[in-house]
DNA sequence: GGTGGCTCTTGATAAACGTCAAGCAAGTGA
DNA sequence: TCACTTGCTTGACGTTTATCAAGAGCCACC
């Protein structure tokens, strides 16, 4: 019975009130599809064909031009990315690529946007979604055009601090590399930023990083819900 | 009959589609108010108590932090703003003040949810906005992240000119402080950025700008729809 | 017809950030 | 085990951008 299908994504805020007709509609030109690590899995400019959902591992989203790109996110399972363009039907605005070795289930845009159409519960999940994704997108300009690299580090750091019940010792969840890129920097000017933030207790060994002064590090940051809160 | 009311804004995607009633649900609850230039309609981190919809004049949106300030968007007529901030009750993420003279349609937050739960046009009206809304904030985060500038000013001049029909000489729509806070800069820079660009054929006179040659200053900007196009 | 306030511009200077090059450490595979 | 790769760090340097200060032009208002 199809509806036993993908079980593992019924439970997604996007989902989880449709019927199980819906949820069969979209189900039915659905699959799901292993990568390896470093698969390109989008090409910003490319028409929206599949609304994508990570099941396991994580994807990066990243733009380019003229030779340069930047990293704008990286989604964690159990989350849909491109919503936005699936269900407009426009190109893609952002390029992804699995980090590790990623599970995808690929469901025809199509099918989105016809269930859209026909189940008003879909269609306001998708609303929530999208005014989430719309949220964070406006934090993270404020975040850009409102903070110094430093600053934007140090209530990173917070953050996952938050994220991990305020545990002062965690790992970044990816590459430095690719952190800098979020973040709006180079690799060596996020290797000065660490630097600079030791007077604040920032520790930093490989990806380990211990915050032995997290007041200290809170009264430097300033952060707030209204940039750094989750949506 | 109150379905006569507001009709300036029926014509509005928000609202084009769905049911006189809904207009009427909608219309019951809201009111216009008249604005004087400067004021300060709502303040970031405030409860989103009504969707604001511009129906003349002007307005600004911007953010603050720690003493800094940055323009976000200028709302001009008829658009509605804080529609993410109303459908998901949350406080909004940017202050907005009016630039000129201007008249805004309130509509109580509550109504515009109650309507968004009964009428599935409006739904999905209201997933076409915010899509755009996300989409356009993508396209402004890669404009900040990818760019310098005076390339960002380069395609802002560029897009100028496009809006009016590739229209070579056009006035700036708003003072170039606010330009320049929009843009990312200081007003110093965007000085300086605009005596950059002569090479390429810009002249400015107070608020009025030629491009006396299109061709080299695209050579020079590279402007590309997914990043400077319109949603 | 000033006078004060405002924006914009320009110059000098400083801070922030990027680029280039070199070296180190850890991991990989023959 | 030994290259070889890859990511990270550090130093030197250059570019970009911000800051501070001063002055010019403009407009509104006495």
């Amino acid at each position: 019975m199809t509806s036993e299908r993908f079980t593992e994504v019924r439970g997604h805020p996007l989902f989880k009130n449709i019927s199980d007709g819906s949820f069969e509609a979209l189900a039915r030109g659905a699959y799901v599809q292993n990568f390896p690590p470093h698969t390109e899995l989008i090409s910003e400019g490319e028409a929206a064909d599949f609304l994508h959902i990570v099941l396991s591992g994580s994807v990066e989203l990243f733009c380019s031009w003229e030779s340069r790109e930047t990293t704008m996110a990286t989604v964690w399972p159990v989350s849909a990315f491109i919503l936005a363009a699936t269900i407009r039907d426009r190109p893609y605005l952002m390029s992804g690529r699995t980090l590790g070795k990623t599970r995808i289930m690929l469901v025809p845009s199509q099918d989105v946007r016809a269930v859209f159409e026909s189940d008003s519960e879909f269609a306001k999940a998708i609303v929530a979604e999208l005014a989430n994704f719309y949220r964070a997108s406006i934090k993270n300009t404020k975040n850009l055009k409102l903070r110094t690299s430093k600053e934007r580090l140090a209530n990173y750091l917070i953050k996952c601090s938050r994220r991990e019940e305020n545990c002062l010792v965690f790992e970044l969840q990816y590459e430095k590399r690719r952190l800098a890129s979020y973040l709006g920097m180079t690799p060596e000017n996020l290797s000065r930023s660490f630097n600079a933030l030791k007077p604040f207790g920032v520790q930093v060994d490989g990806q380990k990083v211990r915050l032995e002064d997290l007041e200290k590090l809170i009264a430097f940051a300033k952060p707030t819900d209204l940039i750094d809160g989750y949506e």
